[in-house]
DNA sequence: CAGTATCCAAGCAGATACTG
DNA sequence: CAGTATCTGCTTGGATACTG
């Protein structure tokens, strides 16, 4: 079985320093990594809001998903249900038939997702338009810098001799 | 200049579909994509935080955030930037001096984010054990698993004449 | 100081084949 | 049906060296 998630955790502990700003960075944000790492990744939040609505098998989810692996779906549900976010029952019936929904915990996160969605979409727009500006003085920037370029180049063949 | 972030949309656009439960799965999601992504990777939440605060110098952040490379860090600020959420002043003196400062988007973001971080720490401790616990449970289905397979090898050995 | 450029290793994710 | 196992390519991120 492969894995990760066990040792990842990186620095966390007590750290004696407290030094500076970094109070709520070191200290809250090595445990809000973890969270924000299962919420954030590809699927796990589709499962979740999929999850919200009803509760689903294997192969209901895997067609809602789409672009979905089996191997990534397992994972995600298996890191969801480790954290305690979703739960598995197995019914042992043939075939087998195993259902996935929401832990209240899970409901509970769905819902503080729901802020993070919220703002997107109020800010979606300016995000757009930020980028939009941002790649304009990007690509004029690139732009100059050729020309300049260019420059030194002509500048440059003009003060050589003439070879043959 | 290594990128990414402009081809890896995925499926965006308008599918004709709205079927079943997937209305702001497909639609909402493809947009919060980004930002979540933005938002949960490794470094762009200490920035934020850090920023929140005060504004800071390329090498403040640096020292601050200490496992970061220079690389990484640097990457993180112009995403940031491109996306509106931090601005980028540079004064042009000798040696020259960049700072960097959260914009009032990256401000509302940060207060967004702090739900999450909210729920994370009330939610932790249901979280650490529900891990302690499927732990357990896999542990002990894995330990169940190997004595089963150890009697089965016992028995087929007993069924085999005896070899030498 | 504040980066950019290049190289390289590890981990993530997809495709495929097989199983209770 | 609901997975597990394996192989493999590609992306991600760190280390290092160089620049305006």
């Amino acid at each position: 079985m492969e894995d990760g998630t066990f040792e990842s955790l990186g620095y966390c502990g007590d750290t004696g320093i407290d030094d500076d700003v970094l109070q709520w960075d070191q200290r809250a944000d090595c445990e809000v990594r973890q969270i924000l790492d299962r919420v954030a990744d590809k699927w796990s939040l589709l499962v979740i809001a999929l999850l919200d609505k009803r509760s689903l098998r294997f192969t209901e989810l895997r067609r809602a998903i789409d672009g979905v692996s089996q191997r990534m779906l397992t994972r995600t549900l298996r890191h969801l249900e480790r954290d305690g976010l979703v739960s598995r029952t197995v019914h042992p019936t043939v075939p087998p038939r195993v259902d996935y929904e929401l832990t209240p915990m899970g409901v509970t996160l769905h819902s503080t997702i729901r802020a993070l969605v919220v703002w997107t979409e109020e800010h979606q727009n300016a995000i757009a338009a930020a980028r939009a500006a941002y790649d304009r003085r990007a690509a004029a920037e690139q732009e100059a810098a050729e020309r300049d370029e260019a420059q030194r180049l002509a500048v440059a063949r003009a003060a050589l001799p003439i070879r043959s």
